[in-house]
DNA sequence: ATCCCGAGGG
DNA sequence: CCCTCTGGAT
């Protein structure tokens, strides 16, 4: 996509949705940070179902430590890959007492180090906390931006420098948000509603049969 | 490259 | 049934 062309890509998605958040459910920063690592290869609305009840008995590190591993299972059994991420979110948020006050740290950097959190889920936490121009690139930001052409990528890490280097402002603190939302209900990774999208001419994708290659 | 792992959709 | 869903650690 030429630069005009990625101009007009982000004006119509940001028109279609002028202030575009994340579906996630949260109450603060730290229950924010808890509900990125419980959406890996997960739906926001699974783990909204999970997290409703859990968030509402607990809003810091030390109420998660005093439920424990065991009382956090329980909670969230119903997602995908429960095990682990009860254990990292255990593991986590000792670290957040023992290390920042309970705080959510507002470096990319020093996020990546607490365990289950990688670069996509210290991205998604920086932007939405903290304001940060960061792309994170997940399975629907991936897609959009090969299928689509704005930015080829074979890795997530190169589709994210190639957003931060080809969208400009005013588009680029909210393009992650703007290619989930059309990802998850328009760009579908089965089978994409070309018929009713907005950037389909800017597309170079278009209806290309899937099977086709 | 492989494992972790469950719900919902087609 | 198979694929997808805001991945991370080994």
């Amino acid at each position: 996509m030429t630069p005009p062309e990625i101009h007009a890509f982000f004006a119509r998605l940001s028109a279609a949705n002028p202030a575009p958040v994340t579906e996630l459910a949260y109450g603060n920063g730290y229950q924010l940070l808890v509900a990125v690592v419980l959406s890996a290869q997960a739906t926001d609305v699974g783990v909204n179902k999970a997290t409703r009840r859990l968030f509402e008995l607990v809003h810091t590190p030390a109420q998660m430590l005093e439920l424990g591993e065991e009382g956090l299972k329980a909670h969230i059994r119903t997602i995908g890959l429960f095990n682990s991420k009860a254990k990292n979110v255990i593991a986590l948020s000792h670290r957040l007492v023992a290390e920042f006050g309970g705080e959510v740290p507002d470096s990319r950097d020093v996020l990546e180090t607490l365990p289950g959190v990688g670069r996509k889920t210290a991205n998604v936490v920086v932007n939405v906390l903290f304001g940060q121009e960061t792309c994170a690139v997940d399975t629907h930001v991936f897609r959009l931006a090969n299928r689509t052409g704005l930015a080829p990528g074979k890795t997530p890490l190169a589709v994210e420098n190639g957003i931060m280097k080809r969208v400009k402002a005013p588009w680029r603190r909210d393009a992650h948000h703007w290619l989930i939302l059309h990802g998850r209900y328009v760009c579908t990774a089965r089978s994409p509603k070309c018929g009713e999208c907005a950037v389909a001419d800017l597309c170079q994708f278009r209806g290309k049969a899937l099977a086709a290659g």
